[in-house]
RNA sequence: GCCUCUAUGGCGGAACUGGUAGACGCGCUGGACUCAAAAUCCAGUGAUAGCAAUAUCAUGUCGGUUCGAUUCCGACUGGAGGCACCA
């Protein structure tokens, strides 16, 4: 039995053969649906994290099941975007075949560590089946008005020579290459994610994510309350309205800053005398990425606007006007009051341009810095004397709110999703622009508008997507009028596909729709969803947003798609540090399968740690998961005839049925595992065991080591396939000790343990801790103040 | 700066609702088997003192609540993640 890889094979085979794995549309059983991030499949091939959460929901798939489940366990390839293409460039083929070549690595990989995928679900977001739904759907969100083209600024890579959406440019760098991002203007498709901020965090409530993966969504959405107030001008009949959370201070505020961009300035053009200067400025805050203007935050710059000036409307003050690039266009209204004894950044730059510094809060030192901290309201009038916060925001809204010179407004950071990609790796979006009718969607019967098979595809310099040099694919007519029409030559972020790929593997193979509304209402909400951190803002906002989309189309039955959602840790390197090629410390999964095994790689990436954190690989650890097996296989050789569990173990071995059900079910895989290595090394302790002490180890520890289980189960005949078992039950009251070691302290320090009886009285308990030697030493010559006995768990004498 | 999480032996990690801290595994030490090694098996393994029984210390630091705290509360320090001139 020392071949294990051909163990392994010949049970994939069989599983493979009798379709065990299959999920049905309509079935009897109660369903449950689990899902794995689908991979990118690169050319790296798999890594041991891929093992790891796969793993983990193969254990959960497999046990599931074998409780008499309908499982949904699919996978699929998210096989468009930059990955794939920049993979294809540097190799010199198309993308389409790279892309294949790399499914089938990932695949095999995949199969040999015996996943119990539903291979017949299998579906990749670049196949012409899928991308004519992802292309329907974009068209339902262009023709309910959710999709608009705007001439934006947007994060532009240089080195990807493509368009990125502020999600993609985390940090002023493209986040596939590292390059600096910097801006460019381009019309954009934009879909608006905007309008859905508080419902992406209201539907939370609706979800059992992890704690972190929410706050890391409501953090990326940004809520932030407060209120709109209007500024008079005062030599032009205009306002000037900013975004302000803290109106309490309003009487504070004694100048005004807005964002270069802002389009008062070339409203008031004629007004301004130094316009020149304001322009050179525009052009030094446009020469810098939004991150570098961010980043810089050390000096403050800008230029005060000469010729218009703003009304403080509760104290009547005149207050100038500056631009600068610490006001963002893309925030709020793109002008702020600037408060500078109560906010650091108007405080740095009040000293800076020697500004007034007016404190309308008690309390700090406004001579060193502004004071952000609670007070009592001075030098505000009508809010004198007000002490806290909040009250003094409200009382100042409703003030504004009755001289309509203002009203309460919340604000997000979350904006409006860019949708353009200049690629050729991407669905095309397919819309047409016709000189008549403007921007017409495909029609229905028209798609899937194909990608064009060509040799062509490297991006441009001009920030033109590749597409636009294809005669062929541009030129066509209008669906509406039937005149000469051009095709949008944008294609889709790669993170489209992703964006709803789940209700596809509901129906995977349905011509007619992206699923049929029997199989959307039959799988409904997913159960369980497992990704990475990096997932948890953007794959998972965007995921939430077409869904709640799609919901309010009336195209699915649920508002939120994900009811649990779970982020495996990262397996680092041994040494604690990231793996990555550059290093040369990366673990290739098939060397691990083919030294150690497919079952003992699983065990051990189960066995590791905490599933949520991260943690160094170990290969001596995995040595030692190997060994395990080995142990696991050798105890054979001891069965006996007996029938039922050995009575010695008997106790233990319900135990064990309820410990690794209950720990697979909360994910503490390393225990379950280590509750299973208790049960073998009682069984190495025991002259012999029983058929069904094997086999009941069998079925426990199948969903890790699914291979050997199958096959030592069979050899030594101990009963129907385990893939077609049910998941053993246990014994509540088999579970409980009839006696018990108990510990006795005396002020709380162990000094002796006893052996108890359930039955025990509370008084016999005593009578036998306070017989111990140890226990008397201690609390000789001592008076005994209270005895605490607390039934099955311990005796604390209390003495002085 | 704000938000969330986290801290336990040489290492990965256990510890139910506050109840014998260190399960299980790795590593290490000694032994058996072997000509030898590997593999396997047996014993030991938080620190200090002791032949031992046992005692003292020990769950990032300092306090608090409690008969009893890794667990609850407060403050601080370190680490991870998210957000960030966001008004």
């Amino acid at each position: 039995m020392s071949n294990y890889t051909e163990i392994e094979k010949k049970w994939q085979n069989y599983w493979e053969d009798e379709g065990v794995f299959h999920a049905s549309n309509d079935s009897k059983l109660p369903k449950y649906y689990y899902l794995v991030e689908f991979p990118y499949p690169s050319g790296a091939g798999l890594h041991v994290g891929h093992v790891r959460s796969y793993t983990a929901l193969d254990v959960l798939s497999r046990k599931k099941r074998m409780q008499g489940y309908n499982v949904l366990f699919p996978m699929g390839w998210d096989a468009f975007g930059n990955p794939a293409e920049q993979y294809a460039i540097k190799h010199h083929i198309h993308p389409k075949d790279a892309v294949k070549e790399n499914i089938k690595t990932f695949k095999s990989q995949i199969q040999s560590l015996g996943i119990s995928f539903d291979w017949n679900r299998e579906i990749s977001t670049c196949d012409p089946e899928y991308y004519k739904w992802t292309q329907w759907q974009f068209i339902q969100f262009f023709k309910s008005g959710m999709a608009y083209k705007a001439k934006k600024d947007i994060n532009w890579c240089p080195s990807c020579k493509t368009g990125l959406s502020n999600e993609d440019s985390t940090g002023g760098v493209c986040v596939r290459c590292g390059t600096k991002v910097v801006q460019k203007e381009k019309e954009q498709w934009m879909l608006k994610m905007s309008e859905y901020a508080q419902d992406l965090i209201d539907g939370l409530d609706d979800t059992i994510f992890e704690e972190r993966i929410k706050t890391a969504q409501v953090n990326w959405i940004g809520r932030s309350d407060g209120a709109e107030v209007k500024f008079k001008l005062d030599n032009v009949d205009d306002n000037l309205t900013v975004y302000t959370t803290r109106p309490d201070t309003l009487f504070g505020a004694s100048f005004m800053v807005i964002a270069p961009e802002h389009p008062i300035l070339s409203k008031y053009k004629d007004k301004i005398r130094n316009f020149d200067e304001v322009v050179k400025y525009q052009d030094f805050a446009k020469s810098k990425s939004e991150f570098e203007r961010v980043e810089m935050n050390k000096e403050k710059t800008g230029v005060k606007i000469d010729g218009i000036s703003a009304i403080n409307p509760v104290s009547g003050k005149v207050l100038p006007i500056f631009i600068s690039d610490y006001v963002m266009m893309n925030y709020g209204t793109g002008a702020i009051m600037a408060v500078p004894a109560h906010d650091q950044r108007d405080y740095d730059f009040a000293k800076k341009f020697n500004l007034d510094i007016v404190q309308v809060i008690s309390g700090g030192d406004i001579s060193k810095e502004a004071y952000t901290g609670d007070g009592v309201m001075i030098n505000s009038e009508f809010l004198n004397g007000t002490d806290n916060k909040k009250d003094a925001i409200n009382k100042m809204i409703e003030f504004l709110e009755s001289k309509d010179i203002g009203k309460r407004m919340t604000n997000y950071r979350l904006q409006d999703w860019i949708f353009s990609r200049q690629r050729f790796w991407g669905e095309p979006i397919p819309l047409v622009y016709c000189d008549e009718c403007g921007w017409v969607p495909v029609k229905d019967e028209d798609l899937p508008v194909l990608l064009p098979d060509v040799t062509e595809y490297e991006p441009t310099d001009d920030g033109e997507s590749p597409l636009a040099k294809i005669e062929s694919f541009v030129n066509t007519t209008c669906p509406h009028c039937g005149k000469t029409a051009r095709r949008e030559t944008d294609t889709m972020p790669n993170w489209a596909g992703s964006s709803w790929y789940w209700l596809r593997y509901m129906d995977p193979h349905n011509d007619n729709e992206f699923a049929s509304k029997d199989a959307l209402n039959y799988w409904g909400k997913l159960d369980f969803y497992n990704g990475g951190m990096e997932h948890a803002t953007r794959h998972l906002l965007y995921a939430r947003f077409w869904n709640q989309f799609l919901y309010n189309q009336g195209l699915v039955p649920n508002k939120e798609p994900f009811n649990r959602r779970v982020a495996h840790g990262m397996i680092l390197a041994e040494g604690g540090v990231k793996m990555s090629k550059s290093k040369g410390n990366v673990i290739n999964p098939d060397d691990m399968v083919s030294s150690y095994g497919a079952d003992a790689l699983r065990t051990y990436e189960m066995f590791i740690g905490d599933y949520e954190k991260e943690v160094a690989w170990s290969e001596q650890g995995l040595n030692g998961s190997k060994r395990f097996i080995d142990r696991v296989v050798r105890i054979g050789e001891k069965l006996n005839d007996n029938n039922g569990y050995t009575s010695s173990i008997e106790s233990l071995i319900h135990k064990t049925i309820k410990k690794v059900t209950e720990d697979i079910d909360n994910m503490k895989f390393n225990t379950a595992v280590s509750a299973l290595m208790i049960l073998l090394n009682k069984f190495e302790e025991i002259s012999s065991i029983s058929k069904d002490d094997y086999r009941v180890f069998l079925l426990l520890f199948s969903p890790f080591a699914p291979h050997i289980c199958e096959e030592l189960n069979s050899k030594y005949d101990l009963g129907e396939v385990i893939c077609k078992s049910n998941w053993p039950l246990y014994d509540e009251e088999k579970t409980v000790d009839n006696e018990k070691e108990i510990a006795v302290q005396v002020n709380g320090k162990v000094r002796a343990t006893i052996k108890i009886n359930v039955n025990d009285s509370n008084d016999i308990i005593e009578e036998k801790a306070l017989a111990e030697d140890n226990v008397k030493k201690h609390i000789e010559g001592k008076e005994v103040i209270k005895v605490i006995v607390i039934k099955g768990k311990i005796v604390n004498i209390v003495v002085k």
